[in-house]
DNA sequence: TGCAATGCATAAGGGAGATTTATGCATGAC
DNA sequence: GTCATGCATAAATCTCCCTTATGCATTGCA
C-alpha cells in the first residue's frame, strides 16, 4: 500500500534540509526561516508519523534509525526534484521557441535567422510554422510572429511589417497578352486566388470598385507562398506583399506592374509575447535583434511601427 | 547547477497531482481542496517558473512540453517519497522495539516473550537490553521497561513488579557454616556486592541497623544477574528479588533463608511509553499481554499495581 | 567553578498566503 | 438552443506557518 497520504510537504521539506545539516539552525538558514520554525515543522512531522526522527542530544541532533531510513530516500527524492526543475529551467533559458506565421518564416526569417544564431550561440532556436488562434493558446512558444490573429489581451504586441500588397506575375505571362498596361488587363489573366479579399481592396484603390472575381472574405496571409509559387511558374496573377518578394522582383522572376500598393489597415505582421516574458533574456535578445534587422533591411521607422515599441 | 531553490513545495505538490489527473478538479479532490485552490497553486508555479506547464483547453488540460518533462520526474520523486514514508510506517507498525532493563529481560521477558510472538506473528520484536537515563532520550524504542530510571514527564508509566529483595545463597555455602539461623549469620559469609544499598535496608528491617558492609548508595537492579550467578556458584550471599529467582529456589540452586522480604518504596520495575504511543496497536497489544501474563504468573493486582492502570 | 556560548523547545502573537465561496466564461453534449 | 462541465478570478476568510522572545541543558573556557 503506497496509497496513504504524505505527511505535510512543508514538514517533509524541513526534514530534508535538517537531515542533511543535522542541525535545525543550519537548515533554517538554508530554508530562509528561523530555527523555531524548523523545530515546529519537525514536531509536526514526528506527530504525524507517530515516532521521532531525530534524537535530541546536547548541542547536536542525530537521526533515529527510522529517521535515517527516511532521510536517505527523502534526500534522494528532493535531489531528483531539484535537478528536474533545474534541467527544465536551463532548457527554458537556452531554447527559444518561435511560433511563426509561415509566410514570414519562409520569406524573411529563414534567411535572417542564421545571423541571430551566430550572434547568440548559446540559444537553440525552434520555429513552429503556424499561425492560428490555437497557437496562442498552446503556450508552447516564447514568442509569436503572427500575421492576422490578435494576441491574448495580456500579451505585448510590436508591429513588424504592414500588410501591403500589389499584384504580381511572371513577365512571360504579362507578355502573353501584350503587357499589362492598366489594372483591367489583369482580369484577362488567371487570378491565383480569387477568394483573397486583398483583390477587391486593391482594385478599389485602383478605381475599379467591382472587379469580376467572385470573392468572399478570406485572408491568405498565412500562405501567400503558394500563390507566389504559381505566379512564378507563370500560372496566374497573385496579389502579394512586395517586401517579401524583393528578390524575385529584382531577379525578374516576378514583375509588379503597378506601383500602386494597398494595405490592409486591420492587419500587419507583428511580434507578440506574454507580458511576463518581457524581461526574459532570450525574448529581449530576439526582440532587439529583429527590430534592428528589419531596420537594416530598409524599412523606415514608420513602416515598421518601431516608433511604438 | 542544482543549487537554485525549488519552487514552493505546495505548488509542486499540486502540480504533481494535477499532472496525474490532468484535471484541476480531480486533483483538488485528491488533495482535499477546491478546484480554485489548485488553480491558484498552479498559477503560483507557472509564475515562478516563467512558463506555463499546462495548456488550458476546452473542458480539459494538457501538459505543455516542459510540463511533461517536469511531470514525469516530479511524479517519480513523489512516488519515491510516498513509498519511503509508507515503508517506514509499515516497519513502524510491524516492529516493536523494547528497551528493557537487563534483569527483567533475562529473568522474565526472555522466557515469556515467545508466547507473545506466537500470539502476534505479525509483530517483529526487538529487545534492547539497557537501562539508563539516555535510553529514554534515544527515542528508538516504542516501550521501555525500566528498573529505576523515571521516564520523562510526558510518558505513561505502569508499575509491573515491586522492588522486593531478600538474601539468597547456595545451600552448600549455607551448610559450610552449619546453616543460616539468624540474619547475623549472613555476615560470616562473603557478600557479593556490599555496596548494594539494599543490604542496609534489609538488615534494618531484620533489626540490625548497622551491619558491617561499608556500603555506599548504588542500585544493582540493572544487573542483579551477576550477583545471582556468583551466589549460584556458591561464592557468596546475594540480595535478590525473589520473583525473578523462583526457578532457582524451587530447584534448590538457591535458598532464601528468611521469609523476610523488604522492598524499596522508591523503586519498581515499570513499563512506560510516550503518551502519544498509548493508542498504537503494537503498544496496546504488548501492554495488555504483559499485564495478563504477570497476573497469570501469580502476582495479585495490588502487587503489580495493575489497579492503577 | 562560574560564565559565556551553542542549540533546541516552547509559548504567544501576528501575518502571509492558502483556501473557500461565489461567479463568470468558454466549450461541448444533447 | 439549453445544460453540463471545467477552469479562471475576485473577494473574503482563516488557517497555520513563522517570528519573537524566552527558557533550559550542555559544553567549553577562564
Amino acid at each position: 500500500m503506497t496509497s496513504d497520504p504524505l505527511p505535510p510537504v512543508l514538514a517533509i521539506r524541513a526534514f530534508e534540509a535538517v537531515s542533511r545539516h543535522l542541525s535545525f539552525t543550519k537548515a533554517g538558514e538554508e530554508l530562509g526561516m528561523t530555527q523555531a520554525a524548523v523545530s515546529y515543522q519537525i514536531k509536526v512531522l514526528e506527530e504525524r508519523l507517530g515516532f521521532p526522527v531525530f534524537v535530541r542530544r546536547a548541542r547536536k541532533i542525530d537521526l533515529t534509525e527510522k529517521g535515517t531510513q527516511l532521510a536517505t530516500r527523502v534526500v534522494d527524492a528532493f535531489r531528483d526534484l531539484r535537478t528536474a526543475f533545474s534541467d527544465v529551467r536551463q532548457e527554458n533559458d537556452t531554447q527559444l521557441v518561435i511560433a511563426c506565421n509561415p509566410t514570414f518564416a519562409s520569406r524573411w526569417l529563414a534567411a535572417h535567422l542564421f545571423d541571430f544564431q551566430i550572434a547568440n550561440p548559446d540559444l537553440a532556436i525552434r520555429i513552429i510554422p503556424s499561425d492560428s488562434e490555437d497557437q496562442y493558446k498552446n503556450g508552447e512558444q516564447d514568442i509569436t510572429i503572427s500575421g492576422c490573429y490578435a494576441p491574448p489581451p495580456d500579451n505585448i504586441r510590436h508591429p513588424l511589417i504592414p500588410a501591403t500588397f500589389s499584384p504580381m506575375l511572371h513577365p512571360d505571362l504579362a507578355a502573353s497578352i501584350g503587357g499589362i498596361n492598366s489594372p483591367t488587363d489583369l482580369l484577362k489573366l488567371p487570378i491565383t486566388d480569387p477568394a483573397d479579399h486583398w483583390w477587391p481592396l486593391w482594385f478599389a484603390k485602383a478605381g475599379i470598385p467591382n472587379p469580376d472575381l467572385g470573392s468572399w472574405p478570406s485572408s491568405r496571409m498565412g500562405s501567400q507562398g503558394l500563390e507566389a509559387d504559381r505566379a512564378i511558374a507563370g500560372k496566374g496573377v497573385a496579389i502579394l506583399t512586395p517586401f517579401f518578394y524583393r528578390a524575385e522582383l529584382a531577379s525578374g522572376q516576378l514583375i509588379q506592374p503597378f506601383d500602386l500598393v494597398e494595405h490592409d489597415p486591420g492587419m500587419a505582421w507583428h511580434l507578440s509575447y506574454p507580458h511576463s516574458n518581457r524581461n526574459s533574456r532570450k525574448v529581449r535578445l530576439f526582440r532587439d535583434w529583429i527590430f534592428t534587422e528589419l531596420l537594416k533591411d530598409g524599412l523606415d521607422m514608420e513602416e515598421t511601427g518601431l516608433a511604438v515599441a
